[in-house]
RNA sequence: CGGGAUGUAGCUCAGCCUGGUAGAGCACUACGUUCGGGACGUAGGAGUCGGAGGUUCAAAUCCUCUCAUCCCGACCA
């Protein structure tokens, strides 16, 4: 491609609407333009590193013997009341009427969708298994989109679904995906881990979640440091029971007065005790109660996904109202405590492990010292309630936990029988009765793996493509053609010699000054630069740099076009 | 949905407080000079000041409503 045929512009600064690093550069390489919050336009240049992406995985996909298909994006509301999520899903599920009237939904994703084609296509368990994907614009009204296409509102994305007799079978495929999406994620040159993941909304048993590791991803995850390799979302990461047994109690319960100290932060402060050393009591509300406390040692996060599947919390998991606070303990939240509740207790391990504490005293403006388990308070529940942090050690056995920041790009489930059943997707199994099928569930976010190996590969002066999705692998760089005949020459031959060849080139043929060029060919984070110079022609050499180089090398120049061939092949041999 | 902020040229923003001829830089067009790290000069094109209503002799500026966008939170995967 000649750059001068390419009209959308870059941009020195940067566009206020962009946060993050991957965002900013997107628009200033001109890779996409907005259209409206969360949806956006991908230009040639963006859409041929997007296409890397997706050749990748549609690769892969072949590969592990899925079959592609592809289904509407605008989905009669009937499918999705008869799984029930019409009524589930909630303001993120777009829906439209058309000119009858009839309701209809754009397809946030296609469970319902492809299980309908399972059930009229799939009759006996001989056709099992068997693994849909396809690669499809998706739309999910979300509250917040942000970050460009990171999170935006429709976005590309693989979803794949998967068919099986048996839970084993399930199993099995489940691990084929697996497999594909390490080889994907691999091959695209992401720094990414496997991660052990709650199933949310969408339902089912196993699962996991495949994190590109950014700082500025949206999600906290904890990964072991210690050769187990245990990874799991931050909501599942388990918080191991301390090992050393309670401290025996050594000083008197005391109250005292805490005038208008309500976070642990403030309390700590004023009576010069370690957060460690505190406790704090959350109200959520209950099942069988009006309200189950929890409690929690200060310092420490409390973990929704883990506190909402104990018995008597109610689901989904909501904190207590002030009015039911005040109603349960007669006093108001910063100065609750255990002392003297009469609601059920669950209290988080580690909380348990805490003497001679300091916690409120259900009474505005005073909390107590020295209280402990046993002697002041009745012995609670135990229970897994809090965030793992840094430090904790590993559930895998071998090392402590890092709670790092992690860009979903991928997620797989064994959904088990949750649509099928709803559906009545079932096959005859080798005696002739009807079985219902099993399924597996595999996503990717197509669009977001672009920002992410942006968030992943950037320097100062713009993006630092890995070469599987680089939008070009080359580019030629000739430096004042308009005065010298030999530089456009030559680099004209070059740039049809690349292209001969089927190397991907963008030859920078505009006219433009060499601060221009070098510049826009950084923040487009071309691999390779080659530079023609009137100087470097005298010399008969040309210029090569890589783009993660700090350096130029001087090549004679006819060496040039087998010495790009031999690095190429070597890189596709790394993949990097 | 709660809290905060912002809407002025394609982009980044000034002007608003204290009402009186709509501005700068980048980008764009033409010409000239320049040409290895985002050049310079001259000339030029480009704006319903988000929209509606109100106050006023006069509104980008003050008031009311509304729409949009961004940030924080809750929400979602």
């Amino acid at each position: 491609m000649r750059w001068s045929r390419y009209p959308i512009q870059t941009v020195k600064e940067t566009p206020a609407e962009a946060e993050v690093i991957s965002h900013k550069l997107m628009l200033r390489a001109g890779l996409i333009r907005r259209l409206a919050a969360g949806i956006y336009t991908w230009t040639p240049f963006g859409l041929r590193s997007l296409r890397k992406v997706e050749q990748i995985i549609r690769e892969e996909m072949d590969r592990a013997g899925a079959l592609e298909v592809l289904m509407p994006a605008v989905q009669p509301a009937e499918l999705w009341q008869e799984s029930g999520r019409w009524e589930q899903y909630g303001p993120e599920l777009l829906r439209l009427k058309d000119r009858h009237q009839r309701d209809f939904v754009i397809g946030p994703t296609h469970e319902e969708v492809i299980t309908d084609l399972a059930r009229r296509e799939l009759k006996s368990y001989r056709q099992l298994p068997v693994n849909f994907y396809q690669i499809q614009v998706k739309f999910r009204d979300e509250i917040r989109p942000r970050f460009g296409v990171m999170r935006g509102r429709e976005f590309i994305m693989k979803d794949a679904y998967s068919f099986h007799a048996s839970p084993e079978c399930l199993q099995q495929g489940y691990d084929i995906m697996r497999e594909a999406y390490v080889r994907m994620f691999t091959r695209m040159g992401l720094e990414f881990r496997p991660v052990k993941a709650d199933t949310g909304s969408i339902g089912g048993t196993a699962s996991e979640e495949f994190q590109v590791l950014a700082d500025s991803g949206e999600d906290a995850i904890a990964v072991s440091d210690g050769p187990d390799n245990y990874a799991a979302n931050l909501e599942l990461a388990p918080a191991l029971p301390p090992t050393q047994s309670r401290p025996a109690p050594s000083i008197a319960l005391k109250k005292v007065a805490t005038p208008n100290r309500k976070t642990i932060q403030e309390v700590s402060e004023y009576l010069k005790v370690p957060a460690q050393q505190t406790l704090k009591i959350l109200l959520v509300q209950g099942t069988e109660t009006r309200v189950v406390a929890l409690a929690l040692r200060g310092d420490h996060e409390l973990n929704l996904i883990k506190a909402q599947k104990l018995p008597g919390i109610a689901q989904p998991i909501t904190l207590a109202t002030a009015e039911q606070i005040s109603e349960a303990t007669g006093c108001e939240s910063g100065y609750l405590g255990p002392v003297g509740l009469t609601c059920p207790l669950y209290a988080d391990h580690a909380a348990l492990a805490l003497a001679d504490f300091v916690c409120g005293a259900n009474e505005i403006d005073h909390h107590l010292t020295g209280v402990n388990w046993g002697r002041d308070v009745a012995e609670p529940t135990p229970a897994d309630l809090r965030n793992v942090v840094d430090g904790d050690p590993s559930p895998g056995g071998a090392g402590h936990l890092r709670v790092r920041r992690g860009i979903e790009v991928g997620h797989i489930f064994q959904l088990g029988c949750k649509y099928s059943e709803a559906m009545q997707a079932s096959v005859l199994d080798d005696s002739g009765k009807p079985v219902t099928m099993f399924m597996g569930c595999y996503g990717i976010g197509v669009t977001r793996i672009v920002a992410a190996a942006i968030e992943q590969n950037h320097d100062a002066a713009g993006i630092i493509w890995p070469r599987a999705l680089a939008p070009f692998t080359v580019v030629v760089v000739p430096l004042n053609a308009g005065k010298s005949a030999a530089v456009r020459d030559q680099a004209e031959k070059l740039y049809q010699a690349l292209e001969a060849t089927g190397i991907e080139v963008l030859l920078d043929d505009r006219d433009a000054r060499p601060g221009v060029k070098f510049a826009d060919a950084e923040l487009l984070g071309i691999p390779h630069r080659v530079v023609i110079s009137e100087r470097g022609l005298d010399a008969g050499t040309i210029e090569y740099r890589h783009r993660a180089a700090e350096t130029n090398e001087n090549w004679p120049l006819d060496e040039a076009l087998p010495r790009l061939q031999s690095l190429l092949n070597q890189s596709e041999k790394t993949s990097s």
